[in-house]
DNA sequence: ATGACATAGGTGCTATGA
């Protein structure tokens, strides 16, 4: 079984190349960010013919956040938004996923964590203040559900192996100690970081930024990250970033990042 | 140097991203 997570960088222009790559690889569970589109522009009909059901919490312009599951896989107990948590941005959407090829079910949270813009700012502290909060809801979302995922783009770096110039961009944003404390912290609750589990070349990214060749020169950022619970870690299989999507034509900044399981 | 790209909204430019 398959999970994946890619930050798409607006749906209604990725959706050919989403389309293209669920044909590919036909994973069987999705978490989309950045969708940039209200909720009623979600290309559901699309989705489906592609053989994906599919929920969202979508915004206009920014944000937004979708999970998708192949079918006949089924998503339940849906939930949008961190709850007691006033918030205009659409940055979570969580679901209990029964995938398509059986097995247990896994609850999945998929999050779009804010980008905090540069230490000390505003945006700063709203991101570390939202991570607070998706911490206290996890807790115990993981007692009762022992079989989970929580995915997304984090946008944070857990160390230095995860930044092209470590020391060009000290304590800069990604990279500040406040929030690997925050990333830090969230693994603390009893998850792992599923790709560092296989022990990835050096210079493994998921982003690159569009500018200056960055792509080509690997100058980039690993921000978009699968954590496992302790009771997934013994089924992890594989774990590999789809650098060939920031090959094609048009793409996304971000790279897709796809987990393995075994089945059960 | 706060730019370079890319996207949305709107129609000239600003806001935002990472």
């Amino acid at each position: 079984m398959q999970i994946a997570t890619w930050n798409v960088n607006s749906l209604a222009v990725r959706l050919p190349q989403l389309l293209d790559w669920l044909a590919e690889r036909a994973p069987d569970i999705v978490a989309l960010q950045e969708l940039k589109l209200p909720d009623d522009r979600f290309p559901l009909e699309a989705l489906r013919q592609a053989g994906y059901d599919a929920v969202w919490l979508g915004q206009k312009t920014y944000n937004g956040v979708a999970l998708l599951v192949r079918a006949p896989g089924t998503l339940h107990e849906v939930q949008r938004h961190l709850p007691g948590q006033p918030d205009e941005q659409a940055r979570l959407i969580a679901a209990t996923v029964h995938p398509a090829g059986g097995g247990e079910p896994l609850r999945v949270v998929g999050v779009y964590v804010p980008n905090g813009q540069a230490p000390g700012s505003d945006k700063f502290a709203y991101k570390l203040r939202w991570l607070q909060s998706l911490r206290a809801w996890l807790a115990p979302q993981l007692q009762r559900h022992a079989r989970l995922v929580l995915l997304g783009d984090f946008n944070i770096t857990f160390d230095d192996r995860d930044v092209w110039d470590p020391e060009g961009l000290r304590e800069t944003i990604h990279c500040t100690t406040a929030e690997r404390t925050e990333l830090q912290a969230l693994l603390a609750l009893g998850l792992h970081d599923a790709l560092r589990l296989f022990d990835p070349p050096p210079g493994t990214f998921t982003w690159w930024d569009y500018r200056q060749l960055a792509f080509v020169k690997n100058r980039g950022l690993r921000i978009d990250h699968i954590l496992i619970s302790d009771a997934l870690q013994p089924l992890a299989r594989a774990c590999q970033v789809e650098r060939a999507l920031r090959k094609r034509p048009q793409p996304s900044d971000h790279a897709p990042v796809v987990l393995t399981l075994a089945a059960t």
